[in-house]
DNA sequence: ATATTTTACCATGACAGACGTAGTACGACA
DNA sequence: TGTCGTACTACGTCTGTCATGGTAAAATAT
């Protein structure tokens, strides 16, 4: 089966992670397999990628990261939830993809 | 009007350069020119972006250069031809299109 | 009881493609 | 004479991805 180069989902991380948070804080470990799952497997996205698009999006303002006291055990886990800014954010990308869609589709053979 | 963002045309610079040479040899202005006018402005390729891609290209063995001799004036124009690997690239890269389109849209409001 | 796997995250450095800036050089046209 | 269009190149920077390797606790298997 062919594989997807990052090259081409790269301008995308972001807007995926944004989608996924659309529904409700999440942290970097369940959204990384909510991905796979959700890419039936066609598209995992690489640690060090996702965790960076996380800093990347905190310092932008469309994620906010807090820590869940309610957290059993003693283990460290960091949520993170969309701002307004964030929500604004995918909106633009998503038009944004239609628009790209219709270029690349221009030459693309079908 | 929305811009593309060059981190999504990334991963098919290369395969709207081979799509456009499909039809024949070109050189870096003219494919320039084409793509602008192919994506009717929505999608304007750098020029250094452009020429590196040429020479990236050679190097893989998709594309070969050659000199018209027969040019008028002492321009130097530097014409590209597709090689059976860059036509086998365009395939595959046409096949990856459809799997990406498919991953991203499950993440994309419509 | 011990070993392995899964969960969860982070630091560091390398790499590749895109891009900003600037330059060369010729012809056409005003 | 000056600017515009054609045609290409050099150089350095930036950004996102990724390979590598590390920490550490909980869950599961042997």
């Amino acid at each position: 089966m062919a594989e997807i180069s990052s090259d081409v989902i790269r301008g995308y991380n972001d807007t995926i992670i944004l989608y996924l948070l659309l529904e409700g804080p999440s942290y970097g470990y369940e959204i990384s397999k909510r991905i796979r799952t959700g890419a039936e497997g066609k598209y995992i996205i690489k640690e060090t990628t996702l965790y960076s698009a996380f800093t990347r999006m905190e310092k932008n303002g469309y994620i906010e990261s807090f820590t869940d006291e309610v957290m059993s055990g003693g283990k460290k886990r960091t949520y993170y939830r969309i701002t307004d800014a964030g929500r604004e954010y995918y909106r633009a990308k998503c038009e944004e993809w239609q628009l790209t869609k219709e270029v690349i589709e221009k030459f693309i053979a079908r």
